[in-house]
DNA sequence: AGAAACGATACATAATTATATATAGAGACA
DNA sequence: TGTCTCTATATATAATTATGTATCGTTTCT
């Protein structure tokens, strides 16, 4: 029965999550704790129907009644709007990431000279760079980095790098001729009844 | 501040008196005391979240939480069904309806040119024409059609009409999917058809 | 390795909600 | 008038929320 709340508070927490807002930056823009943000969101206590609305308002998000019939429909329109404009939020640590790559690309010309395929990860880097990537593509780069960093020293770097890059390039592709006939979603557009 | 509250407070009360509902009454089916709902409509008490969704809960209602951003669509929507004036009924209207948005797209392509969004659009709506939709499902039809109404002779039109393609496409999928999905007995254990 | 940010948790304490029960005042109805 | 039902209050008490401050364990970046 308590159902209904933990769903709602599991939204709003995805969403302050999507959008890159940390709890403390959530709990000065709304005027409560960070650890009554972190006791709401974790489900230990049950927040006030007003400290639940700070916490909704300061994530641009508002509370409505309405008809149970009419759930479904709404839930349409949330879903349909949820995709463009997600990412006005979150600058910061991407740009840091790709500095971080290109650090990564540089040491290894140092070391390995030159390639083909270092060039082609410099050049999709600055790419992609530029672009609003969504969370899920975020992640990927990311771990394409991680990567890149891991095998810096090995012995087989060559067909890594490669592989490394055949992805990357991938990635660009899925972006430039962006989906005319299967609109992917952008970011989940879950509506939540699976996971938990 | 306090504001946002107040009006769900009231919101809800006012649904309460408007179908006859006693506090007494409610109170017994939302599983609080008369004394609580009184002190919270009367402003004098602030509800926990679940107390008050308790008490939607027990009046068909639900709380939505919705970006602000289509907040007013959103309040179409309930308004929409919610004054008995605007019914829709009948079988004609919904063919008036889809014969005024076929014309919409029509003026649309000869103001921007054909786009695959268009065709798309059309489409669907020549699917939709001939399915049997429920007043939900109409009504969610209309409002897109407002929309490409009103978007019209707007600059940026064309991200609207893609989203409004993505909304209908949904719409149609949830009903294709719904169909087949079902069993299909060869003898009939129905339930009487009413989609509800 | 060290610094920084983040989320979870641990208190102590003040403030408020929630429950139970009872009753008072207003309005409708016979 | 007497009786209903409804909402608003009045307690007293138990339970929970909310605040403040501080710390712990992780992850991430330098």
């Amino acid at each position: 029965m308590a159902y209904q709340r933990e769903s709602l508070v599991a939204q709003a927490r995805e969403i302050r999550e999507a959008s890159g807002v940390s709890q403390r930056a959530l709990s000065e823009r709304a005027g409560l704790t960070q650890s009554h943000i972190s006791q709401i969101e974790s489900g230990k206590m049950e927040p006030g129907l007003s400290s639940f609305i700070d916490m909704t308002r300061a994530l641009d998000l508002e509370l409505v009644l309405v008809p149970k019939k009419l759930v479904p429909a709404i839930l349409n329109l949330v879903k349909a709007q949820a995709t463009p404009s997600m990412h006005i939020h979150a600058g910061q640590p991407n740009d840091k990431r790709f500095a971080r790559a290109e650090r990564l690309v540089k040491q290894l010309r140092q070391i390995y000279g030159s390639s083909a395929d270092l060039d082609r990860i410099d050049d999709l880097l600055r790419f992609l760079r530029r672009v609003n990537l969504s969370d899920q593509e975020m992640q990927l780069v990311r771990e394409l980095i991680d990567r890149l960093d891991h095998h810096q020293a090995s012995a087989q770097a060559a067909p890594i790098v490669r592989e490394i890059a055949q992805n990357l390039q991938r990635l660009r592709n899925s972006i430039a001729h962006a989906a005319p006939s299967e609109p992917r979603p952008a970011y989940s557009l879950d509506d939540g009844d699976a996971d938990a």
